[in-house]
DNA sequence: ACACCATACCTTAAACCGTAAGGCTTCGTC
DNA sequence: GACGAAGCCTTACGGTTTAAGGTATGGTGT
């Protein structure tokens, strides 16, 4: 369905794993906390978010994952994959279109 | 509740329509077709979408509305309230700051 | 020894929001 | 007199996030 606007407006974080992921693996737990930090404290995804989202993303084949024993603790490594890769260049593509839009609206001097 | 995030990636038909409203008054089906418009055909919000927030815009007092007969036609005019001009301006400086958080984190160049 | 928090995985119920798809009426045009 | 555009509206559905839980291990402080 969703025929007419890309799927953001909900779907950033979709967008942010996939991004975070291109640049090395991380495990979900990680990811929580990355987003956190790195979106300067303005965006926080819970574990109830991340955790399925990702899920989602290997049953998509858009990453794989492994489990590794790191220092005693179980983790769950994910991967880009090659067709993560499109996907994100996607999603990103989408969100400018979504950004431009929007400022076009709020910045128009129309009548 | 909703705690953690501002209530955007959801919520930007809400913002558009207060930024609509506050440079002259309209009708539903005018914002509609308006946001299609200036926002340079990316994005679409369907009636079903729009009716509802206007409802919901003017039970929380942020619009008023009132009823004309133009050329034939009955119209639904609304106007920003005091309450609304305020909520426009959080609405927009939680999506600036979302775009923010999220530009940070594309942009990023860490490890 | 014990408490407690951080790490690390997970799930579920509820809420929210937008879409798609309809329905109704009047007006203008072909 | 048919048909589409203008104008209002509603409802069922589906997707997504939140809040709030549950489990287990490791480290730290007392």
């Amino acid at each position: 369905m969703r025929m007419t606007n890309p799927n953001f407006l909900n779907g950033v974080p979709e967008m942010l794993v996939l991004k975070l992921l291109s640049r090395r693996e991380m495990y979900g737990y990680e990811i929580v906390k990355a987003i956190q930090a790195e979106t300067g404290e303005t965006l926080t995804f819970g574990e109830g978010c991340i955790y399925p989202c990702l899920h989602y993303l290997e049953k998509e084949k858009l990453v794989t994952s492994e489990r590794r024993e790191v220092a005693g603790r179980s983790r769950n490594y994910y991967v880009l994959t090659v067709r993560g890769t499109k996907r994100l260049e996607e999603l990103t593509a989408d969100w400018s279109r979504v950004h431009s839009g929007i400022s076009l609206l709020l910045k128009g001097q129309h009548a």
